[in-house]
DNA sequence: TGTTAGCACTCTCAAGAATAGAGTGCTAAA
DNA sequence: TTTAGCACTCTATTCTTGAGAGTGCTAACA
């Protein structure tokens, strides 16, 4: 632990500059701190203890006569051993629970709603992951003709998640013999996940095991494309405009980069689900996030729980400098909501 | 006809500052068209001209000692009556051909790619609204058991789309029961717009018509809950990065306020519906998509058509200071390809 | 030994002044 | 009707200056 080299004044002091620079946004001056805290200490004591502070690589300097300014590493001390737990307020949490009351019980409208909630509470970006569809438990599947050539499939998934496909079939297959198809599809298939399903559809020998006298060259061909999906995550963004209302984004520059990065959605859904562990919640501080392009930006995720036990992240994306407590109870209280909500119904 | 005031050199003369101002984004002097354009006339004349123009309306100037910007009542002009069409190079046909040979068939990837086709090559943002589920004809229906108090509902249109809706059932409705409906439902429903099965499914006249000696209390309410659709376009949008690279955008206020517009999916929506006539392309110069915050846009855009003679929007925002011919060729040609995509298959 | 007052020093930021350059409008001549 | 010439205006850039903020260091103090 590197942290033990800090006595309490310095943890003190640290954390006294986190907090006024989240709230001004301008460099922290000894001054400052004296005005504003009452810590017993004069300016000059506080200087050398920033000094120190600097040395440690807690601190900058943007240039010799301005104040201090958090490091990445200063906000990691912070978020790890500083800063702590803060309830959301009754107003707050009542929102978060409000927001949800209004939406349906459609799947991708509840991930939308999430998104929507995240950045109207945070005043950041919110992002939601659906879970991955792969890992998904097939419920039931429904198998609609279109015409004679393809038909739709509807797979309904344990977590309430519905997922269409146009699928190609064998020309001249009529409705019984699809409605037969159909039915042993969701015998034999119900309750797999997709990926298990896939390896099957792709391999004669356990398709032979799973569907036995059953099996039948349109059978094989409706399994093959029908499950032939592709790795998949939805991701749902709302409140990027949010960003123009930081002072640290005053130039075109650093904001285009970032607005850049959002838009492609695949790039966001691996930062958002890179090394997370379930259930626990996570902070990224700044370069943390290893993504070119937000830099400045701090993401604060948890997965959330849905039927068939699986996980998808929510998250929500600031600037480094941002109200870290605050945020992350919200995405806490968040994802609990969230998953509260898929356990008990749907 | 205001343009008749115009005699033909006036119009050459707007029509080189809209060409010039275009490519530099700067405003264009005298000395400029003499040099670039070969008009055989001198600064001196074409600075008469310009003050003309100015008068009438069609030209400003930033500032005394600032050469000439065309003014939304210039740019008007030179939509209306001096741009010539341009045909699309070989190269972006090509483009636009092999994004949709590269997408499925499923109705929401094709509406995403074209969003995504229309802002790669016009370099502005690409937007597409689906047609209003309101009108869509229903081709199928498919009710698939949940849990004993609810269903999905698999709303197969004719146009391709698909509309998943969850739907609250009575209590103890069996799989039999259930099936027996779906069919009714089928039978009595598929080939109708969804809004008079709406209309339908709230008048119990209209509803003992319909089901005749089939109806009962469980299709009352299956029928009323399913089609309680809300009116629902879907928007999708790409491109949203693109308006960095524009020059005008320097500051962040403009481009601000032109991202909140953007986040509002609504509003964008309504902004590429209105007034819209089947099928014609049409351009909105800078303030006359009346929109706050989106002054300082231009939107060109065009209907395409569905199976089922239904229509959505396509459009490509961007700066006033757009390349209209090419623009208004390529929102052309991609309506076009997506109406042949519709009515050849799907 | 840790703390504090005082002071010199550094750097930024805003305002003002000076200058160059671009482009116009007007006038008078062709 | 067109054009050359010229005075005038406005912008954008650069430089200077001064005020202000905040530090680091030193020396005194508890």
């Amino acid at each position: 632990m590197t942290h033990s080299v800090l006595d309490s004044r310095k943890y003190a002091v640290l954390e006294a500059i986190v907090n006024c620079y989240n709230r001004t946004a301008e460099p922290v001056s000894s001054q400052k701190i004296v005005r504003d805290y009452d810590m017993g200490l004069s300016a000059a004591t506080l200087r050398n203890t920033m000094a120190d502070l600097e040395e440690l690589g807690y601190l900058t300097h943007p240039h010799t006569s301005a104040g201090r300014v958090p490091t990445e590493q200063g906000y990691r001390v912070y978020v790890d051993s500083l800063m702590t737990d803060q309830k959301l307020s009754r107003k707050e949490r009542q929102f978060i629970r409000d927001g949800y009351a209004a939406s349906s019980r459609d799947f991708e409208e509840i991930m939308d709603q999430t998104s929507k909630i995240l950045s109207a509470i945070s005043h950041h970006i919110g992002v939601v992951l659906s879970p991955e569809l792969h890992e998904s438990i097939l419920r039931r599947l429904e198998l609609i003709s279109i015409d004679s050539e393809h038909i739709l499939a509807v797979l309904l998934m344990a977590s309430g998640a519905v997922k269409n496909q146009v699928v190609a079939i064998p020309k001249n297959l009529s409705d019984e013999e699809l409605y037969r198809i159909n039915r042993i599809l969701n015998e034999k298939l119900a309750g797999l996940p997709l990926k298990q399903i896939r390896q099957i559809s792709q391999n004669p020998v356990k398709l032979r095991a799973v569907f036995d006298q059953h099996l039948s060259d349109p059978i094989v061909t409706v399994t093959r494309n029908t499950f032939a999906l592709e790795q998949e995550t939805h991701v749902y963004i709302d409140g990027t405009s949010n960003f123009f209302s930081h002072p640290e984004f005053g130039e075109v520059q650093k904001i285009e980069s970032l607005f850049r990065v959002l838009e492609q959605k695949e790039q966001i859904a691996d930062l958002l689900s890179s090394q997370q562990e379930p259930l626990g919640i996570q902070v990224l501080i700044g370069s943390e996030n290893g993504c070119e392009g937000m830099e400045m930006c701090s993401i604060v995720r948890s997965s959330y729980r849905v039927r068939g036990n699986q996980f998808g992240t929510i998250g929500v994306i600031g600037p480094t400098r941002m109200a870290y407590p605050h945020i992350v109870s919200i995405v806490k209280f968040t994802s609990q909501t969230i998953s509260e909500l898929f356990e008990e119904s749907l």
